[in-house]
DNA sequence: CGAGTGTTTGAAGACATTCAAAAAGGGTGG
DNA sequence: CCACCCTTTTTGAATGTCTTCAAACACTCG
């Protein structure tokens, strides 16, 4: 018999992902991007797409390398980040099934503004640029869910500019832990896990802060109960109470 | 005759702007937007803009209001802002002649997420979300064009995020001027002019920092010759010693 | 079991904030 | 043109949050 495995996060999310041509249909169904297509439309664009697997730790692309795709996460989570000269990091984001990233910068500049790892093995279906270009302009209605989808990601961008000004360490951690519960989080009874390995330097990464500071903070937020955490994984125990730990820290002065 | 002035900055950026109609049809067919369209269409969008006169100070729309209209600025300097409950506040961008804002959001969630305010007294054009709206269907070059604005604008946003996360205040700040200096800059032969009325509390919520500390290293700044400054208005000097503070922090550590 | 990575914790110190108060700039109305 | 007022800018001193550096500990994998 398997021994008790340590991490509560699930297996597949962690080892090697692969699409199924059933998960791979109804991820692009479901896509917004092209959700609302008719069939025969949908069956076109499925023939655009490839699938690719990645395993966990690799670089699907690196900031500054011409871009060559647009990506849609299958399976897995994917994280972007940009370096910093200096080494260190910061982490834009990370994403999970039926997100986009990387192709629309093509549009410009035509080079991957952050660099992207699948921080699970993964599996993102692909399509060239040039298939993407073709597509805007041979259906508007998806050049319409594209531009909503950017604006989207433009106000998440604001509201992460916003809590790095006005918000202590503290408050900006509680923020992005209950983005995440919410975006990648799997509810349990005991609270509701975030289902991508996510270490304390990722989350540093993600709120502008390092790892021995987020340790503090986090080991604070356990003993208040708020939290449980191991390595590589954190469960939000209670909600409210970080909402409120973001909040206050707004109200206060 | 008459005294002279001790602010440099141009008359017109800081009183009441108006539009001619000159003027606002230059803005518009020059409008990334709408550059590439067959001239009938200009005309016909020419016909579903308002132009509309604010006096520096006022707001054209407050962060939580429905959203309205797509904004076009033809004539002064915009401000977007972010509330915090505190009271204090995060200056998101500052926008000048040509740069558009506002109306994306309404085909997400149809509130602005951000306020606008008058910089200087200013002339917008502004088109309804409806006509907009139509517009993105009647024209999909246009969507494009959309679509690539608002990822660059993204982009920006991360550029930002990168430099709140990564850098000391002074680079910053030193980041900052330049790229004010590049989108509303004029040039002199004693350096270039930030045409527009910006106080140091303006750019302390820039940069998440205070005012104090904005005073601080803008004197230093100025010590060493690289800008000048006066009561609102600063002139860059030395383009390239400003440069070099930005990305030296970045080489550092 | 050993190596490597992730987490925890302490102590010292830096950078920036906060609070406060004074000085300077610019508009306004007499 | 001058006196007044309000806002912006400047500067000092004290404080604090967070970082840095270091070392110990824990967990996983080969």
């Amino acid at each position: 018999m398997r021994r008790k495995r340590t991490t509560p996060l699930k297996d597949d999310q962690i080892n090697l992902g692969s699409c199924s041509t059933e998960l791979r249909a109804r991820i692009l169904s479901n896509a917004p991007y092209f959700r609302g297509l008719p069939q025969p439309a949908i069956d076109a664009v499925n023939g655009l797409f490839r699938s690719v697997s990645h395993p966990a730790g690799t670089a699907l692309y690196h900031e500054g390398e011409p871009v060559q795709a647009l990506f849609l996460v299958a399976h897995g989570t994917v994280k972007l980040l940009q370096h910093s000269v200096a080494g260190d990091k910061v982490v834009l984001d990370l994403l999970s099934q039926g997100d986009s990233f990387g192709g629309l910068s093509a549009l410009r500049q035509g080079r991957y503004p952050h660099s992207a790892i699948a921080q699970t093995g993964c599996c993102v279906l692909t399509i060239t640029t040039a298939d993407f270009r073709h597509l805007l302009s041979t259906y508007p209605e998806v050049a319409l869910s594209a531009l909503d989808g950017v604006v989207s990601d433009l106000e998440a961008a604001h509201d992460v500019i916003r809590a790095l000004s006005t918000l202590p360490v503290e408050a900006r951690i509680a923020q992005v832990l209950l983005d995440l519960a919410d975006r990648l989080g799997e509810v349990h009874e005991d609270g509701i896990l975030i289902q991508s390995p996510l270490s304390q330097r990722d989350l540093a990464a993600m709120v502008a802060s390092t790892a021995a500071t987020v340790s503090r903070v986090i080991s604070s937020l356990r003993r208040r109960g708020y939290v449980d955490t191991g390595r590589q994984w954190i469960r939000v125990r209670d909600r409210s109470a970080l909402a409120s730990l973001a909040d206050e820290a707004e109200h206060a002065r």
